[in-house]
DNA sequence: AAATATTTTTAGATTAACCTAAAAATAATA
DNA sequence: TATTATTTTTAGGTTAATCTAAAAATATTT
């Protein structure tokens, strides 16, 4: 609405000094920071591709190009042509933001409004746009500062730093082994609802009573109760500390 | 993103059959049927004029007749140039459910963040766009069915229809009457910041003690305690449920 | 009723965020 | 290394939502 005349403003008589003190992007840069701080960061790789961007993102590789030029040119990513992208701090700062905001709200879908832990990443999406810290922190507050998301992801602390754990897949687990469900290899939905039909989630404990070789399946207890089988996708999905 | 593609393939086949089934409009044409909402209905008023709402929502005149051809052809509102605007009963629906998410987030940012009265209303823009059905009604529950909004605001029901009360101003009592602030007239952050500062808020038991002509003034007692001087504009603005 | 003022609309631009198709650069393979 | 395939960028276009300036319609005042 106005940001555009903001920036002509601070544009036309001194860029470098005033352009950090509130950037405020759209919630599309913003996303794009995001992708780009899950492909790299998150993956641990040293940078992501255009391509990569575009199918995190749905959209095409040509659109991509065009939003690194700008984000590249507002000093929040390492850009160069061909050679892939990756975030300077600036942009690091703001991805982490968001990362904390999306998670925090997951955490309050779940834990206050009592929604399933496969249907609040949608809403989630939206509601890490809304732009106040003072928000934040009081919503950090209110939930007890929680250091881990309902998909057992860490939300990142107001400094920026990154709650961390040492976890193991199920899957490397040997007879008798066993440890409580912690977190996601990754999330899709179908495996979320899944788990949640067999009533495992973050905090079931889970023991290997027998492996079976033919299809790398297991036979395992669920909380010192029930017994099922599981398959070795899901074993490998499964991120577990050990007891 | 893929909404272009969504309309244009219900547009060539068979516009009026499908397209009310689940409009979905942007953030800004929702802000366009929430201040024709407020210059019409919540006014009182037959209609609306191009003006008034480029003024309500600080845009240029010809912003607005642009967006009023788009959304009457949406079927959305009752348009004919030169001569005013307002809702239809599908605009009216989106309106007040706008309004509905704006109070109830409104609510939780008082009641359970703690905010200021006066502080949550430019979060609740944005917050009021976040679009979830089972979000608003989840919301709803958790804060168990209010009424009303920090600001004594009535909040509409899941079925649209909307809490009124009796109210007077301040202003229209009579030495030795009293009541209890409900409502208020109009909700600058400043008579909001003022009244914070005061003491009084919404529950806030007001008596009159004495009139004074010369400047509309009056004395009064606040909630059987303290004595204190209100303005004119302060009487009038301030909606009190007789006791 | 004519003249003047105000309101509203139209005309023409701009910007962000997308797109497709074609060109250019880089990587993989023969 | 030359050829082919893949990736990335460029070129050119579209749409929503804004703007300013000018024209047209409506309302108010002489
Ligand atoms: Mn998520
Ligand atoms: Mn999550
Ligand atoms: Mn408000
Ligand atoms: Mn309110």
């Amino acid at each position: 609405m106005h940001q555009k005349y903001e920036f002509k403003m601070i544009h036309s008589f001194k860029i470098h000094s005033l352009i950090h003190y509130k950037m405020h992007l759209s919630p599309t840069e913003e996303n794009y920071l995001k992708a780009i701080f899950k492909l790299t960061e998150e993956a641990e790789k040293a940078s992501a591709t255009t391509n990569a961007i575009a199918a995190e993102m749905s959209i095409a590789a040509a659109s991509v190009t065009d939003m690194l030029r700008r984000l590249s040119e507002k000093e929040l990513i390492h850009y160069e042509k061909y050679k892939g992208v990756h975030l300077k701090a600036s942009g690091r700062k703001i991805a982490t933001a968001l990362v904390r905001k999306h998670r925090l709200w997951e955490y309050f879908l779940v834990e206050k409004l009592k929604f399933g832990w496969d249907e609040v990443h949608d809403i989630a999406e939206e509601l890490e746009h809304v732009r106040s810290d003072e928000l934040v922190n009081r919503l950090d507050e209110y939930l007890g500062k929680p250091n881990f998301d309902p998909h057992g992801d860490p939300i990142p602390r107001a400094d920026g730093t990154i709650p961390t754990r040492q976890l193991t897949p199920l899957s490397a687990l040997k007879v008798g082994e066993s440890g409580i469900l912690t977190g996601l290899q990754n999330h899709p939905d179908s495996l979320m609802r899944y788990l949640r039909k067999i009533n495992i989630g973050i905090g079931t404990k889970i023991q290997v009573l027998e492996l079976h070789d033919f299809d790398e399946s297991m036979s395992v207890k669920i909380n010192d109760e029930k017994e099922m089988e599981l398959s070795e996708k899901v074993s490998k999905s499964l991120l577990l500390k050990i007891t």
